[in-house]
RNA sequence: GCUCCAGUGGCGGAAUCGGUAGACGCGUCGGACUUAAAAUCCGAUCGGGGCUCAACCUCGGUGCCAGUUCAAGUCUGGCCUGGAGCACCA
């Protein structure tokens, strides 16, 4: 065995042998239970970043770590390959941005088999194929039979620059989360899915997940935003028979509405203005159209709003109020229409004071009474000025005043969600084309399955300005109508990428599958994923998308499971002196130089060494050498003991060792093995797990040190001590531990033995250290036989010679004995 | 504004149930080996005080202030700071 680590000859060396043997093979049929490991697949923007080094290195030794402890492992890999960025850069470099996504595929390929990741390449999908995008196309053709996609004009989120619609979910703060220019509202007709339709039971199935952090399920608790509240239903005075209902959550404070407000994009708003208010409206309703996303929604700006001239009945009291419209009452919530309390509403408080609307107190708090001249009482209390109600709480108020409302028919209950159904439809070129026709007669026709997939077009211009180069083809617009046979018109939209996203976890289960989508007991097999891991960036996009999916295509019969991500890690971002790595910075790592350098064993080990999983990791160059200094010392620990060590390890029961420090070695190891496999096990505390190794390795070597010449039993427990180190670090430093297996004589790949276990007796010391303390704290440590009664250790305490002195002339007024860890003297 | 998370040495971070605070590493300092360097190995490394030095002894210390407890980094209440998500959602 060389004495010198060389990681790159060795790498590469097996990183061949485990692709000629397909080591890493998932059948889908074994008898051993299944496991499925998964990372978020990446985009193939070019190359690897140092994000997606730490995630798949952690799934990777999952995956291990659960096949070397029996589990039917899948673990496979794929490219979320769709998308602007190849577009853009067809538009830029004039390259096919197939050509550009199929060369970053291949350029990232070779860089996930240096990485030493152990995935079914056989099961590798790309979103942009055509036998791919064909199953995306034939999913939303069961979603729109089953009446979950849906064709509508509206108010929808426009990015000027990507020249493409938006989804709600991709507006951050009123910019584009893809290149962060300011949206625009355009009014458009566009596909939608019904996501609203499963807004409840994507809430309720939260609790489904106790594998999932609580930071994630609440992020997607607060995006569904249920809330409780009433309708209420207000006749209009001027106009016999019209309505306008509102929705609110505070029905208790009807009795103190002023005012009413409308959103500027209310469908009945013409209606409901008076000629006189005519021009001064229109101008109001013609400047909020034109305010961009961030601008109107910004709570900074004061509020403004017109009056309307016309008015309300309260039904409870028959009190009049004027109505208004007001761009901070927004038309796609509730019903775009506000009752207006300015003594118990903050903003209400502020458009109120603005425009000397007048204000009734209908809440108080008995205690400290307020008349809400400078801000709005919008905590509990009693009903006041509210007729029968007067005097109740106003949380019974709630209740008892939307039942009156329903009783007498201008009201009922009602449940709100701030979740908005899912647009789309995307007005590029680089995605999965929408599987529609529009016929001059027939409308809207769904392109039969048999038809499927609707390619690509080729023959596009990619230069255009201002429109998708779909719309270039001279090929691809016009067709026949699947009904009539006459002429029809495709749609030119194609899909949202997050559509592609939704189901790719599905396809794994049977990705080479040409007649279905995937066969339902494979799915039913493999799924749900045992262990999703990635980026806590997709909380709410993708993970509630794919949540959405899984619960449809279970309607639509396609599978028998509701959830599809049983276990979520959310890791953590991979910093460079505290700030995000990124090129704009010029703070970024490149993969390629660390594999290089290093090699991918001590990459792998660094990624994972220095934090938990789901916190956010520092980047360091020292970090990296101390990494790559403790593999060289691991390495020379096997190779200068190859000659001592055999593979060959008769099982060592407590009291084989005569030795007193070989005893200590062998609880040494088997403490070790179950540290190591707790932490793996609890929450894949990494950081800690390599700790361990190199305590271990510490360990052995203190053991050496003392040892001028080896017996036969030293070489037993040092054999033993080694082949453990090595089996428990075959799933981070996979290249070495092979490399190292076979060196040995071992046969086969160390990555196909089984998992160390593990004596309960042995994996702790054989004596343990009673602290003693005083009044809580530590005054003296004494080393004592571990199996000692509470009594003796209590004796063995106070006869100690410090605490003897130290409790000289107190009094003794208890002792508190912890079995096996402590003794405390209580004295005054 | 609302919701959530986190605050431990010079740094990253350890610490099942409340039971030895600072594991392991990085950095720094000192030493060994070497003509020298690299590599490697050994040792020290929270702060104050005591002792001529050292071993040692002693007090304090996990963002701040209280509380519960024999015992609090850990539990409770109230703050402060930082981060994340949502945000005119009625």
């Amino acid at each position: 065995m060389k004495e010198a680590y060389f990681p790159q000859e060795i790498e590469k060396k097996w990183q061949k042998v485990w692709e000629e043997t397909g080591a890493f093979k998932t059948p889908d049929d074994s008898d051993r239970p299944k496991y499925y490991a998964l990372s978020m697949f990446p985009y193939p923007s070019g190359k690897l970043h140092m994000g997606h080094v730490r995630n798949y290195t952690i799934t990777d030794v999952i995956a291990r770590f659960k096949k070397a402890q029996g589990y039917n492992v899948l673990h496979p890999i794929g490219w979320d390959s769709f998308g602007l960025p190849a577009e853009n850069a067809a538009m830029k470099h004039g390259a096919n941005p197939e050509t550009w996504t199929d060369e970053n595929i291949a350029y990232m390929t070779k860089q996930l088999k240096m990485l030493g990741l152990s995935y079914d390449w056989d099961r590798e999908v790309a979103t942009c194929k055509p036998e791919y995008y064909k199953w995306t196309q034939w999913l939303f053709l069961q979603l729109y039979k089953k009446g979950l996609a849906y064709k509508k004009e509206a108010a929808v989120n426009w990015c000027n620059d990507c020249g493409t619609v938006l989804a709600n979910e991709q507006v951050i703060d009123g910019k584009c989360w893809r290149c962060d220019s300011v949206v625009e509202k355009k009014y458009l007709s566009q596909w939608f899915l019904k996501i609203t339709d499963y807004a409840d039971v994507l809430l309720e199935d939260l609790d489904k997940l106790p594998g999932w952090g609580d930071n994630v399920k609440i992020m997607q608790a607060n995006w569904i935003g249920k809330s409780h509240g009433a309708i209420i239903k207000f006749k209009v005075k001027e106009i016999p028979g019209m309505e306008v209902p509102v929705y609110t959550t505070r029905p208790d404070t009807v009795y103190g509405i002023t005012y009413l407000v409308v959103a500027p994009e209310y469908k009945d708003i013409e209606k409901l203005t008076t000629p006189e208010y005519r021009e001064e409206v229109e101008a109001y309703r013609a400047n909020a159209r034109k305010m961009s996303e961030i601008e109107r929604l910004s709570t900074d700006r004061t509020k403004t709003g017109v009056p309307l001239g016309t008015h309300c009945i309260n039904p409870f009291n028959g009190e009049e109020f004027p109505l208004w419209t007001a761009d901070y009452a927004l038309v796609e919530y509730g019903t775009g229409a506000v009752m207006a309390v300015p003594t118990h509403d903050t903003r209400d408080f502020d458009f109120a004071k603005k425009y000397n609307l007048p204000m009734k107190v209908v809440i108080q708090n008995t205690q400290n009474p307020s008349n809400c001249e400078n801000e709005a009482y919008t905590e509990e209390g009693i009903l006041v000025n509210s007729g029968e109600f007067n005097g109740m709480k106003n949380t019974e108020a709630k209740k008892a005043i939307t039942e009156k409302a329903a009783r007498e028919g201008f009201g009922e209950f009602k449940i709100q969600y701030r979740l908005r159904d899912w647009l789309i439809s995307r007005q590029r070129y680089w995605g999965a084309p929408i599987p529609v026709v529009y016929c001059d007669k027939c409308g809207i026709q769904p392109v039969p399955e048999d038809q499927l997939p609707v390619m690509l077009p080729k023959d596009v211009d990619f230069s255009v300005v201002g429109k998708s180069p779909i719309t270039t083809s001279p090929t691809f617009k016009d067709t026949v109508c699947p009904v009539c046979g006459g002429h029809a018109t495709r749609e030119m939209d194609t899909m949202d990428t997050f559509i592609c996203s939704s189901w790719y976890y599905l396809r794994y289960a049977d990705a080479r599958n040409d007649k279905e989508c995937f066969n339902k007991d494979k799915v039913n097999h493999w799924l749900p994923v045992d262990q999703y891991v990635g980026g806590i960036e997709h909380a709410i996009l993708h993970l509630l998308y794919s949540r959405f999916f899984t619960k449809a295509l279970r309607d639509c019969g396609l599978l028998d499971f509701d959830e599809p991500f049983k276990n979520l890690l959310t890791q953590g971002m991979v910093l460079k002196d505290g700030s995000k790595m990124s090129k704009s910075k010029g703070n970024t790592v490149d993969p390629d130089e660390i594999f290089e350098n290093y090699g991918a064993d001590t990459a792998r080990l660094f990624i994972l060494s220095d934090s938990p999983p789901a916190r956010d990791f520092d980047w360091s160059d020292a970090g990296v050498e101390g990494c790559y200094k403790f593999l060289n010392r691991v390495w020379r620990l096997i190779s200068t003991n190859a000659n001592n060590i055999s593979l060959n390890i008769p099982e060592i029961k407590a009291g084989d060792l005569k030795k007193k420090e070989n005893d200590d070695l062998l609880r040494f190891v088997h403490m070790s093995v179950k540290g190591i496999t707790n932490d793996i096990s609890n929450d894949f505390q990494f950081n800690t797990v390599i700790s361990k190794y190199r305590e271990l390795t510490n360990a052995i070597y203190d053991w050496q040190g003392r040892k001028p010449s080896l017996d036969d039993e030293d070489k037993l427990i040092l054999s033993f001590a080694i082949v453990s180190l090595m089996k428990l670090m075959s799933p981070v430093a996979v290249h070495l531990t092979e490399e190292a297996w076979h060196e040995l004589g071992g046969e086969g790949s160390i990555h196909d033995q089984a998992w160390c276990k593990w004596d309960e007796n042995l994996a702790k010391s054989s004596s343990i250290t009673l602290v003693v303390q005083i009044n809580g704290k530590v005054k003296d440590k004494i080393e004592v036989d571990e199996g000692l009664s509470q009594d003796k250790m209590k004796e063995v305490a106070l006869k100690s010679e410090k605490i003897k002195a130290l409790t000289d002339g107190k009094t003794i007024i208890k002792t508190i004995v912890v079995p096996k860890k402590l003794v405390n003297v209580v004295v005054k």
